[in-house]
RNA sequence: GCCGAGGUGGCGAAAUGGUAUACGCAGGGGACUUAAAAUCCCCCGGGAGAAAUCCCAUGCGGGUUCGAGUCCCGCCCUCGGCACCA
């Protein structure tokens, strides 16, 4: 009965062959719907466990490496969930939108919306070729008007709750792909996807306002169990710094050959028109004595009003330059520093000095207030800019106590800790008492207050492209922006032929005129749509909440659902996605908590970046043309074989390498796995062999251990240590040793494990129940074990011994084995050190010595 | 420059402060076979030695410890992220 079985699944001699068993179980799991949640599953599901994974952008190159083994990484977790009881849901979709799409499909003269569907179904394919547990009944495809109908849905929930706002800003344009570039994708000054730099425009745009998150987007960090590394990346992407503000009046203008030094506080007070004050970030308030002169960024709005009118000319001319200049010029570091004197002054608050105001494209519009105070003495920017512009530089840190001389020909700013110098009667306070003891005096003068910055900007979400969904906004001349009611959503996308951008900066859908032509929802005028459309990170930033809601058309995501399955138990993905989406996600997410719609504000309890897959040693690219074409290996090897591999190569969160012949290990592996299982299947017997049962109990514990913590290279590890143990000396094997190493190998080639258990007479998918083998610590214990004698710490001699024998006991075997004899009549022990079922070590006392 | 992660055989990699090199690849030897493939068994860090055994070896230099790949201090290198961020 058994052989005709396996007849059936094209077994003719009786081995191992991995394509038509995984043909025939990916056929029985779709049929059976194994790995579908019923509408009725999702509300009920006992133990649910959300097993999330990074959605693939559909590319039309099909599924490369580095998708296959994160998924195969999370589809490993989630069987392994699975196998211990829980119910999982383990969804995957299509992030189709944006700008990749977009340009693939102009590049090949093809129109996206023809371009999308077709590189879905072969991704589809793929994804069910490589044996993931995916509900295909909840998938989500971020193009389908179903969906994005929600997303603009979203975008309106942000809008009438004040999220979202318009504002002229100064943004990155990308001359390529022209359209608007988010910060985060803006690398080094270029664009992220094609290298090309970036320039400087102003446009209005859609901002969301994730800037007032900032802090509890950063305290968030500490409650959630997410890779070290992503949340250290998000920390520094917020940038959270405390500092403070201090005041600079602008002063009168000053012949600036003439020293104010000498004028007391108060003359320079009857002298100066406090006008408007300068307000700069600063984290090193103790260091305000030595401000020597005051830097705003030429974008500045106060440049206007210091300048004078010597100067006006000079200062236009550099505001020109800057603003033509693209910030992969701006922000080289290494470039020298350059800037123009505005004719204006300002009162340094604390030595009541006059001093210049300068303006350079060092300091930057978009960060604090725009404006700096110049410390050369203890800023390396500041020093570098003093020395070229032949400005004084003070010291008012010094790093000795000793020295309190006014060093004039220092080499380069010291920004460490030291003491307070030249600070009046701050003099001596550390740099840690100085920072509050002068923001306190400047306070009760109302030239201080304290302010913490961050790095974090505001989230542009407008494009001037085609490929994405229309943000639901109409313009009214009446009304102003309105949002698109509800109940006319979605918006469609429409259909045109020539999407290519123009470099007008203004979205391809501002060509079609039948469209964009709405009347107002509010006054009923004719009014313009909005034709920009989203960015893709909006798109990505709440797919997690759809997936479970699938079923449901009248809302985004259904409550009772909603609340059985979110958060999300476990979230794997790429770190490349650390400050992009993750951020966002945290941020939608926190945004429809405080709005109302959901109960919670992290959206992803447990979160674990993988590593990254090179091959050979060096990265895959399709220039150097060593990339992996997964279908070619699974044609080959089978999927089993190439999850194991993938899983085998090296720690999943540190990624491998991929070597071609490697595959070989895990694929004779397997090989011998099924070679077993049909020898243990004539050779049920049932002979008690410890061995075996003690290293099968110490393999389940191990593999049990290490599978929830994503160590699958070792796991695997242990369960071919199994196998060789199993098969030692040519063994015959049984079947109650072979059982639940099927169970154990299931998460990882889960196609042969289902046909072996199908062959041991399970009529159920291996799936289907709490097939988990359990461990007993009892049968796990070793009766005897080896322990090593050391003599002073170094390996003389190894001993096997009963397990847990006393000191006593083997420190008189020890003494008896030759080597250690030899060694101990050289010295006396002077101390014993015992290691039960370790080592024992003789400490000796040299008598030579 | 700042923040992460890492550096171990020919290669991918293992090791709660306790026998470094598990597991696998490649390589060598053997069995089976007319032959090949597949499979199975054995060897495999370097050096000395007939062997017992000894010495050396986890990027480099110090330290703590009975004992350090692991902990501490100071460097070097590789890879990721951030970066005139005030």
């Amino acid at each position: 009965m058994r052989s005709r079985e396996l007849m059936m699944s094209g077994n003719q001699n009786n081995s191992y062959t991995p394509i038509p068993i995984e043909e025939k179980w990916q056929t029985r799991w779709e049929h059976e719907a194994t790995n579908t949640l019923s509408p009725q599953a999702l509300e009920e599901g006992e133990n649910s466990y959300y097993n999330l994974m990074m959605f693939p952008y559909p590319s039309a190159e099909g599924l490369h490496v580095g998708n296959i083994y994160a998924f195969t990484g999370a589809d490993v977790h989630g069987r392994f969930q699975q196998l211990t009881g829980h119910t999982v849901f383990e969804p995957i979709g299509f992030d189709a939108f944006g700008i990749h799409s977009e340009n693939f499909a102009l590049k090949q003269s093809l129109h996206p919306m023809d371009l999308i569907p077709s590189n879905v179904t072969n991704f589809t394919r793929q994804l069910k070729r490589m044996g993931g547990m995916f509900d295909w009944k909840h998938t989500v495809d971020t193009t389908d008007p179903s969906y994005y109908r929600w997303t603009q849905w979203i975008f309106l929930q942000l809008f009438k709750s004040g999220l979202a706002v318009r504002k002229e800003a100064p943004v990155n344009w990308c001359p390529s792909c022209m359209t608007v570039l988010s910060n985060e994708q803006v690398v080094g000054g270029r664009c992220e996807r094609c290298n090309t730099p970036v320039e400087q425009r102003h446009i209005a745009q859609w901002f969301f306002r994730i800037t007032e998150y900032s802090q509890r987007l950063l305290d968030g960090l500490k409650q959630i169990d997410w890779s070290e590394t992503t949340k250290k990346a998000q920390e520094n992407w917020i940038g959270r710094s405390e500092g403070a503000i201090l005041n600079f009046p602008i002063s009168v203008e000053e012949d600036e050959t003439t020293s104010l030094d000498h004028l007391t506080q108060d003359e320079l007070s009857s002298v100066t028109i406090n006008l408007k004050t300068i307000e700069v970030f600063t984290t090193r308030p103790d260091t305000v004595f030595g401000a020597t002169y005051i830097v705003l960024s030429p974008e500045h709005p106060l440049v206007k009003e210091v300048t004078s009118d010597q100067q006006r000319e000079a200062v236009q001319a550099y505001q020109k330059k800057t603003a033509k200049l693209d910030l992969v010029a701006r922000q080289k570091t290494e470039k020298t520093k350059t800037g123009v004197f505005t004719g204006g002054y300002a009162l340094n608050p604390a030595t009541g000095t006059v001093i210049p105001v300068w303006i350079a494209d060092y300091v930057m519009m978009t960060y604090g207030t725009g404006a700096i105070m110049a410390v050369p003495g203890h800023d390396q920017r500041d020093f570098d800019f003093a020395k070229a512009m032949d400005l004084p530089i003070k010291q008012v840190v010094s790093a000795e106590k000793k020295s309190k001389d006014t060093v004039t020909d220092i080499l380069q700013a010291y920004s460490g800790d030291g003491v307070l110098i030249n600070s009046k009667h701050f003099d001596g306070l550390s740099v840690a008492e100085g920072k509050k003891a002068i923001c306190d005096w400047l306070k009760t003068k109302d030239m201080a207050s304290v302010h913490v910055g961050y790095r974090l900007h505001d989230w542009c979400i407008s494009r001037q492209r085609y490929w994405g969904p229309p943000i639901p906004i109409i313009h009214c001349d009446e009304c102003g922006p309105v949002a698109v009611p509800e109940e006319s959503l979605p918006i469609i996308l429409p259909r045109i032929e020539n999407f290519k951008p123009d470099d007008s900066g203004v979205s391809p859908l501002a060509r079609l005129e039948e469209w964009y032509l709405a009347d107002c929802p509010e006054c009923g005028k004719t009014a313009r749509r909005e034709t920009d459309v989203s960015d893709t990170f909006l798109d990505s930033s709440w797919y997690f909440l759809r997936y479970p809601s699938t079923d449901s058309e009248d809302v985004p995501f259904d409550s009772t659902i909603t609340r059985k399955w979110l958060p999300v138990n476990c979230y794997i993905g790429g770190n490349e996605h650390a400050v992009l989406h993750l951020l966002y996600s945290r941020f939608i997410t926190m945004a429809l908590y405080d709005i109302g719609h959901i109960d919670f504000q992290e959206p992803f309890v447990r979160f674990r970046a993988h590593g990254l897959i090179i091959r050979e040693g060096s990265k895959m690219s399709k220039s150097k043309g060593n990339v992996i074409i997964p279908d070619q290996i699974i044609e080959k090897y089978g999927a089993d074989t190439f999850r194991t591999y993938l899983m085998f190569l090296g720690p999943f969160d540190e990624g491998g390498d991929y070597q071609d012949d490697g595959i070989q290990g895990p694929h004779g592996f397997l090989h011998r796995v099924w070679e077993t299982a049909m020898l243990s299947l004539q050779n049920d017997k049932q002979e008690k062999d410890s061995n075996v049962e003690r290293k099968l109990h110490q393999t389940i514990q191990q593999v049990t251990d290490q599978i929830p913590e994503l160590r699958y290279n070792t796991s695997i590890a242990a369960l071919m240590e199994y196998l060789n143990v199993v098969r030692s000396k040519g063994r015959t094997p049984q079947r109650c040793e072979i059982e639940p190493l099927v169970v154990m190998i299931a998460p990882f080639a889960p196609h042969l494990a289902e046909e072996i258990w199908e062959s041991f007479g399970h009529s159920e998918s291996l799936f289907s129940g709490v097939n988990w083998p359990e461990y007993s610590a009892d049968k796990a214990r070793a009766d005897t074990v080896e322990m090593a004698i050391q003599i002073n710490g170094k390996l003389r001699a190894t001993i096997t011994v009963q397990a847990e024998m006393d000191q006593e006991e083997l420190e008189k075997l020890s003494r008896a084995e030759k080597n250690i004899s030899r060694y101990l009549e050289m010295g006396t022990v002077k101390r014993v050190i015992y290691v039960p079922n370790r080592l024992i070590n003789f400490v000796l006392e040299s008598n030579n010595a």
